[in-house]
DNA sequence: TATGAATGAGCCTTCATTCAT
DNA sequence: CATGAATGAAGGCTCATTCAT
């Protein structure tokens, strides 16, 4: 029984390995299963279309950031560190590890934009990013019940969108760093910490 | 001779429509070929490989931004004005027209990041891109010496990046706002329009 | 012991029903196991080759239709009464539940037609085969001796052939009436019971 | 132009003569372009799908018995002798030649029994029998009017079964004429023409 | 020069058959 | 014994690129 959790995973990051290094349309499943080292068909046999591993991958990316997320919002801090703490894990997806997951998100939306995939398999990914959607919105909330972030609902719109806006943003570059001759600048740790702190310093003006 | 540049201009804009539904990868020469009612030899004669159209399509998109920042540039407004508009222009490209160009921008981002490219044709692409980033960092000069923009130089970087961010996630959602079944939240035009407005009264404020 | 045998039935009547629907190439050993309800180890237990299950299955149709013969062979009519009947068999393939059978074998002799086989493997279909010829012969030469079948011995061989086209004709009949989309006409039965009596008819004339 | 007919040509015929020993699901469509001598992508090119290649062989099987129906059908003789001829030419299916292409019906009927087909791909077929069918039709009229033929209406019915039912048999054996071993008595082409005497005699009765 | 025709390499997927539990 | 898991070989089909007219 575990042996076959143990293979599934065991295939998921073969996938997401070669998925992160030549892209989804550029990685075969032979390509998989030889790294993973089964048979095409074994491969098969556990996702009976391409789709379905890429979707797997997608969401394995998507929930690796979950937890991170999670612990932010069960910490003891005020509203306005946790969003603190939410910034600097996106500036953290440049750098470390889960950088990878954050540009597969970014090839799989460009993915998904111009070949059809089935709704259903789209409803799970999109299932897993409410998920943390919820969560960077009840720390939202969280901040303006203890004072700590001063926005009227009109700004409250404002922040979520800045608060996107950054998010969207990071993982991009997250993707340029990958690139062997990058085309367009990508902002250095620093810089974005200094953005972070703007930020967060406008989320703490009284609402005008 | 005149035919030949007709000709070529012909084929870029049919490679243009069909990269822009379908994707560089889902995209043959056969398919542009036929929009643009020449034979594949023929195109293959404009362009020996698949990724020179590729390029020459980018590159166009990037051109076609060029005139409205230059136009920009060179109005007679004062810095921090223009830094408005140029924000505007960004937003714009989720809406107007050019939202085609901007998404193409998306999707060569990632295509290169995944398919080894020749450096001597990225090379003409950085350079379109680094036109428009010369004409921006000139409105930020501009707008710092004749004090519409109050930034020390630290504040200087900071302000660069924010308005990359800002290019950046906006370029994104151009994409975004094509995808039929939308996977993550994109803001509104209004929202982004407050968005615009937060940075451009933080780049107004005096450098602390 | 006699659950393996019913076992084998089990699988055997299961390979039936899904070779009848979608003929032996289009039936994979996955979907036999399936529908039996094992495993596909032990459809492979109890038939080594995919082809076994397959000369199995045709040999039980043959055999269906075994004892309708034997039946009429040993009712108490003259001969030219149980050619009739026999006739009369013919014609019930069309429309009575044993259609299946007969179409089976209409597959059955295409595919052999193509897919080399086994020699012993074939020996066994010819041999239910031939049980059928031999009723049919000790028929004919009943009706001969008991003076209902008016033929000098050349006229013997033709009456077998009239009656083995009979029959050949009305198989592949069979398959037809399964076809969503008749490309060729079919008679309707009570045109082929029109032809039975004509046979009928010059059976009876005296040998010229 | 004439060359691409050429070469179409070359590719029916090379698939026909696969098509003729091993059947149409053991042929691929890299042996056909191998027998052809033609590269996969060509035949693709001229057959974008198999079942398009298969449905021309079928097509040219067919209309390659055309042109004999339509000389019996135009000879100068009564009409029961035409039908002498038809039935004649029927046996001739086979020993001859074109055994192979009646025997490609045969398979080819089967075929489409289990593998569902495009409407309109199996029009073309129906029309090319239908051909048969109205020249055989014409015949039974024109012997019913030059009285060569005696039979009232009812019995037309039964003409047309009958040489129906001759046909589909004799093309059976066709087939049968192929298999190394012989599962099913195929009748000698004497024993055939005996029969075809039986049904003329029987054609020419007065009706009762 | 312009073009349709030709093509091999490669991709996704299936299936009979064998292993290991 | 019974079984699900594993697998390589193969099949239909596509596409960037080259030829030949």
């Amino acid at each position: 029984m575990n042996k076959k959790i143990e293979r599934r995973k065991n295939m998921i990051s073969a996938a997401k390995r070669l998925f992160t290094e030549h892209g989804f349309e550029n990685t075969t499943m032979q390509n998989i299963a030889d790294e993973a080292h089964v048979g095409v068909a074994t491969l098969f046999r556990y996702f009976p279309k391409k789709d379905d591993i890429i979707i797997e991958v997608v969401k394995a990316a998507i929930e690796q950031q979950f937890p991170r997320f999670q612990q932010i919002k069960e910490s003891n801090k005020r509203g306005i560190e946790k969003i603190d703490d939410v910034l600097t894990a996106y500036i953290g997806f440049i750098s470390e590890e889960n950088r990878e997951s954050a540009m597969l998100l970014e090839a799989f939306e460009l993915y998904i934009a111009f070949i059809p995939i089935e709704k259903n398999l789209l409803a799970e990914v999109e299932k897993a990013y409410e998920k943390i959607g919820r969560i960077i919105s009840a720390i939202v909330r969280e901040g303006k019940s203890d004072g700590s972030i001063k926005l009227t609902l009109s700004h409250e719109i404002l922040s979520s969108t800045i608060l996107n806006m950054f998010g969207t943003a990071v993982k991009k570059y997250s993707l340029y760093t990958l690139l062997p001759d990058v085309i367009v600048p990508v902002p250095k740790k620093e810089e974005l910490i200094m953005v972070k702190n703007v930020l967060l310093s406008y989320l703490q003006q009284p609402a005008k």
